[in-house]
RNA sequence: GCGGAAGUGGCGAAAUUGGCAGACGCGCGAGACUUAGGAUCUCGUGCCGCAAGGCGUACGGGUUCAAGUCCCGUCUUCCGCACCA
């Protein structure tokens, strides 16, 4: 199949000169390094022998003592754009974890599959004209492709893809157990309804008003919408984050995103009918400060607004419902709001008190979406009420006083802190904490409030009106209930549908499957349900159908589970901090409340890949200019076509900055083990990094330099002929020693790289030996050789097979224990000692290891004389084996 | 505004517990080998200075014999969140 992906999105490398024909080195050196034959080779052979099986407990050859690693990669959405350099160092990092793990003895599952249902791959195929069904397999077919062609040690054979019948299949059947517990409901909501997509968004998929996906305008509407109770699980998303070896940043951003807050809910008596105004507030003990309360637009108190005040308040909602939510943000400085005609009565005066009789207003700074939509107004103790009430000129009245030393009202200024508590009756006195505690009790035992604590999390909108995902295990019965199908109906699988464009009117396009719509449950007739779930249900459980893919009997066994489970190591974008990981942890504990898993959380240990980066050019007007019409003049950039000066600028890749690296072009020019040790050199794995074409060719020179090592271009054997015998008994001696030291060194640093991920330094340790080795060729003996390649392997695996196998061994590398460091060659009998005087260095000189310190302070002083000549030695500093410090006079 | 991450040569970066700043690579310069080079090899390459030497890890202070690293303050960039009562 040809590929859709011919053209080179390169940046453009130097443009070659006219290649002349090579006569001589090409074409009589057969024993040159040639990335294309080997990596074609070893990865057929990989596939071949299936070298990268992982067996599940029960299966022949299994081998229960060895540990355990699961290591996964965020499977990725399969794009029709394909792989790109960007998606590929995060796969290539979790490659070497899985290699080296496989190196020290672990069975270890390192799957990959496709995230294939959601929007996206329906607006592509809307787009492109080819059913979503057809696209998917295509791209898939490409991804994998491009995946192989990097050398990445997938075991293939779990392959998974969402969006076939025997995958969602279970993930109706998950969904049908969170429907058994209560925690999957219907709701008119009103729902964020992008008119352009044609479909109904969750919260978090709406920024500002515009769709996230596109940058549409999104809308609000009322629709009848599957939501998921997730809310019920928000304290435990919220304690097990603890448990949880992540970065620290995202377990902010989902504490932050759960938004736990603790305080009261206050009951306020509504003038003139039995109407209650029920609050949230995290500020109990001001209540004696409330001078006023708010109300949302949305709330449901205005129908009962006076006749007197009716029309403003008609005027403000409306004004407030055409606002977009950006208007609302930007305007946020800046409150408004409107009497709305009615009063409350504050529950911490005594009826007929005139301080208790507060006014109600309506204003957009009121959520209704959080609490309760409505709150007292604290203005002394809350900028926003301040704000307000300074506004409106509402009464601002102290009730906290402010700790010595910082501003209050006295000072004109609101005071949010903790304090002392004032002009607040029974709670008088005491500090804020106590007198929290105070007003709670007071407000229980007169039974107009309670301690209540609120989150920020919503429960999630789990219906889209859509065609690409999965269809919903329900259907309606003619009397309006609505009940699931048995698990044995299972899968409901997609009709297969010409036209699946959402309907102008927003209906879904299940509603024109007529045929599919209509069936029956026990003998009744009965009309399947016609939302899809969202694009994140398939990526909710996804880690453990890995586990166990191809079960048909259960989504996975208990024995697969209790083996694999949890994840070690979770690799992905950070883009997906808050979302894709809190339904994942959200879905876990239910199936962990369920017993269907053995582990509280499903990802260990979870680790944030950096972007890579890219430059991308620009002309005078700001215009992007792709990279292959640029050319570089020294250190300027300019149009090719006319000459005409450009920027350079370093921003994420994208199809739309014309700056898109694909791997394929970097293999065909290099080969794959060059690519991933580029990506692998670039810098920390965490970090963000720009890709620079130029920088290729320093690990293209260093992966030649190691065939060299091992390899004479010039003849014809296998490898050098010192490297065919076991040299054994060979003492250590000489450049030998040497050498085997530097080993040492490098395979030290290389174990510690896998620390912090940052394998940068593991290749500068690799590229040190072998600038080393090959000063000291002759020396260099077989076992070194041998471990060279074995710590090679997991960074560069096609060489790494090609020269074990030249080296004589039949099997893959992929399995050889991993060497060891031995101490004692980690250690000099003498080491170089800096000698400093006054801090600075002024030379430096070589003791013995053992020396003691008035030999290493003798030798030292030899070696700075002229700086000590005349000066007087007020101290000496001496850090052992590494430097000593002369203060002078 | 709040929260997070970061700021080191021309570029990507490195630097256990505070202990030689710039490993490794790119680029650049010089040379060797070549009919040829985008191959390979050797040497050089933080900045200023002829040199001795001085100055250098965003900026300003501080602690210390010694600071990229610790403390205080400021600035800049990127990423989240953003009226959450």
């Amino acid at each position: 199949m040809p590929c859709p992906f011919e053209t080179p999105i390169l940046p453009p490398l130097r443009r070659r000169r006219k290649r002349r024909p090579t006569p001589r080195a090409r074409t009589t050196v057969t024993n040159a390094y040639d990335p294309q034959s080997i990596e074609a080779r070893w990865q057929a052979r990989w596939d071949t022998d299936r070298t990268f099986a992982a067996l599940n407990p029960g299966e022949p050859g299994f081998d229960a003592a060895r540990p355990k690693y699961y290591v996964l990669d965020m499977f990725p959405y399969p794009s029709g754009s394909g792989l790109h350099v960007g998606h590929a160092v995060g796969y290539i990092g979790t490659d070497i974890v899985a290699r080296k793990k496989r190196m020290e003895g672990c069975n270890v599952l390192h799957p990959m599959g496709w995230d294939a249902f959601g929007l996206p791959a329906e607006q592509y195929a809307i787009q492109t004209g080819v059913h979503p069904a057809q696209s998917t397999a295509t791209n898939t077919a490409n991804f994998r492709r491009q995946l192989k062609k990097i050398g990445l040690s997938y075991d293939w054979a779990r392959e998974i893809n969402t969006s076939d019948p025997s995958y969602y299949r279970w993930t109706q059947w998950i969904f049908k157990r969170l429907h058994e517990k209560g925690l999957a409901y219907q709701a008119e909501v009103p729902v964020w309804w992008c008119e352009e997509l044609k479909t109904v968004l969750a919260n978090e998929e709406v920024i500002n008003g515009r769709s996230e996906r596109g940058n549409f305008p999104c809308v609000r509407r009322p629709l009848k919408q599957w939501m998921l109770k997730i809310t019920a699980y928000a304290e435990r998303l919220l304690d097990d984050l603890d448990l949880l070896d992540w970065p620290e940043s995202i377990k902010i951003q989902q504490r932050e995103w759960i938004g736990k807050s603790e305080g009261a809910e206050v009951e306020f008596a509504v003038e003139g009918g039995a109407d209650k105004l029920v609050v949230f507030t995290t500020r109990p003990d001001t209540l004696w400060g409330a001078t006023f309360m708010v109300v949302a637009p949305e709330h449901k108190l205005l129908q009962r607004v006076p006749a007197s005040h009716r029309e403003a308040v008609r005027a403000y909602v409306q004004s407030a419902a055409a606002k977009s939510e950006l208007e609302r943000t930007e305007l946020a400085k800046d409150k408004t709001g409107v009497f709305s005609g009615l009063f409350a009565h504050n529950p911490a005066f005594e009826s007929g008190d005139p301080r208790g009789r507060i006014p109600i207003w309506v204003a957009d700074y009121v959520l209704i979406s959080y609490g309760t939509g409505a709150i007292m107004a604290v203005p002394g103790h809350d900028e926003r009420d301040f704000a307000f009430a300074r506004k409106f000129g509402i009464e601002v009245r102290e009730v906290v006083r402010p700790p010595q030393g910082e501003k209050g009202l006295a000072e004109g200024v609101c005071f949010t802190g903790d304090g002392t508590a004032v002009n607040s009756g029974p709670v008088d006195g005491l500090p804020t904490p106590q007198a929290k505690s105070r007003a709670i009790e007071l407000l229980a035992q007169r039974g107009v409030g309670k301690a209540r604590t609120t989150y920020k999390l919503r429960d999630w909108l789990f219906s889209r009106q859509r065609y690409w995902g999965e269809p919903f295990p329900l259907v309606h019965l003619t009397d309006g209930t609505t009940v699931a199908v048995d698990d044995d109906a299972l899968p409901i699988e997609l009709p297969q549908m010409e036209d699946f464009k959402p309907s102008s009117d927003g209906s879904a396009p299940l509603a024109r499957a007529t045929a599919w719509l209509q069936t029956t449950h026990k003998g009744a007739p009965a009309r399947r349900d016609t939302d899809t779930m969202p694009g994140w249900a398939g990526s909710c459980w996804y880690w453990l159908r890995f586990m166990d893919p191809h079960n048909a009997r259960a989504p996975w066994s208990k024995d697969a589970e209790q083996y694999w489970g949890p994840v070690d190591l979770y690799v992905g974008g950070a883009a997906h901090a808050v979302m894709h990981l809190l339904y994942a942890r959200f879905w876990h504990k239910v199936l962990f409340d369920l017993g269907l898993v053995h582990t509280k959380e499903p990802f260990q240990k979870l680790f944030n890949q950096g972007l890579i980066t890219a430059f991308a050019y620009q002309d005078s007007t700001g215009r992007l200019v792709a990279s292959d019409e640029v050319e570089t003049r020294g250190n300027e950039f300019v149009r090719k076509a006319s000459g005409e000066p450009l920027e350079q600028i370093v921003t994420k890749m994208a199809k739309s900055l014309k700056n898109v690296v694909n791997p394929d072009d970097v293999i065909a020019e290099h080969g794959a083990d060059t690519l991933r040790l580029y990506e692998s050199f670039m810098g920390p794995l965490a970090d963000s990094k720009p890709w620079n074409p130029r920088d290729i060719a320093g690990c293209a020179r260093f992966i030649d330099r190691a065939w060299r090592l091992l390899v004479d271009p010039e003849s014809s054997d296998p490898v050098r002929p010192q490297f065919r015998v076991d040299q054994g008994d060979r003492p250590l001696e000489g450049d030998t020693l040497e050498l085997e030291k530097q080993l040492h060194r490098a395979i030290a640093r290389i174990d510690d790289s896998f620390k912090v991920f940052n394998f940068n330094t593991s290749i500068a340790a690799l590229m040190t030996f072998v600038n080393e080795a090959m000063k000291k060729h002759a020396a260099m003996t077989r076992s070194q050789a041998e471990r060279f390649v074995q710590v090679l392997s997991p960074f560069a695996p096609h060489m790494a097979e090609e020269l074990w196998s030249r080296l004589g061994y039949s099997d893959s590398i992929a399995y050889v224990p991993w060497p060891k460091v031995q101490q004692q060659f980690l250690e000099d009998d003498t080491v170089e000692i800096v000698v400093q005087v006054g801090g600075k260095v002024r030379g430096r000189v070589g003791v013995p290891k053992a020396a003691a310190q008035p030999d290493v302070e003798a030798a030292a002083r030899g070696a700075v004389a002229s700086w000590l000549e005349g000066k007087e030695t007020v101290k000496v500093v001496l850090v052992p084996g590494r430097l000593i410090n002369f203060i002078v006079k």
